[in-house]
DNA sequence: CGGGATCCGTTTTGATACTG
DNA sequence: CAGTATCAAAACGGATCCCG
């Protein structure tokens, strides 16, 4: 189970890595910062993800109350996700990282540890 | 296996969260943003992390360049970890993951959806 | 004695096929 | 189209052994 973060950690740290401190909720928010996405809109933008990886991550986000999901009793099925205010909060912990990225990949081709790979 | 990035994925975020996109990685960031740690020190400030997933994820940034390893030949044995320069230019990230944790620790209590833990 | 390697059982994560 | 069921892979924790 993709843990939701029921408790609060004394370290403020911990408490942030606690809710968005993996991978796919990290890559999710990303997605969601444009604004309102439908789940196959969502799970294209994000490359390598499963459909059960992005349910399972959107439900825990949802019940850490940083993404409203929104069902529409439609034929063809209709649901919709955005952040919360909460979730758009976090918006500067992405950007952040996106600045350090585009950075790392600046410098990329001058470190040996690295290999580069366009895909 | 704790993956060491070994491809860069064209998308900045996607580049930094395949870096340190993951609970423990994070945590032993900020352990190490202090400067110099002795292994048991590290581990002693990263609460229910088993020495096994600390070498783990140490070796991994240690691949990556984050981290710098130092082996003394001495009785006890003594290992030091310490940020690389570019472990170091990831502090920001941290930095506003501790702003915003502080702040939702601040509002938790206005917020249904958590619960309290004091441990 | 501190740091680490290894083995093993459990839990979590993930890919795939299937359903309404 | 979105979500669930099934099954395989891996991350994790703990105990144990090791080596200086």
């Amino acid at each position: 189970m993709i843990p939701t973060s029921k408790e609060l950690p004394l370290c403020p740290v911990a408490t942030t890595v606690g809710l968005i401190g993996n991978k796919w909720k990290l890559l999710i928010l990303q997605g969601l910062l444009t604004g309102v996405k439908r789940f196959g809109e969502l799970r294209k933008g994000i490359p390598d993800i499963s459909q059960k990886v992005l349910t399972q991550n959107l439900r825990a986000m949802e019940e850490d109350g940083i993404v409203i999901r929104k069902v529409f009793a439609e034929v063809p099925p209709r649901v919709e996700y955005q952040l919360s205010e909460l979730g758009d909060s976090l918006r500067p912990i992405i950007s952040v990282m996106e600045v350090w990225g585009l950075n790392y990949q600046k410098n990329a081709n001058t470190l040996e540890h690295t290999k580069q790979v366009t895909s």
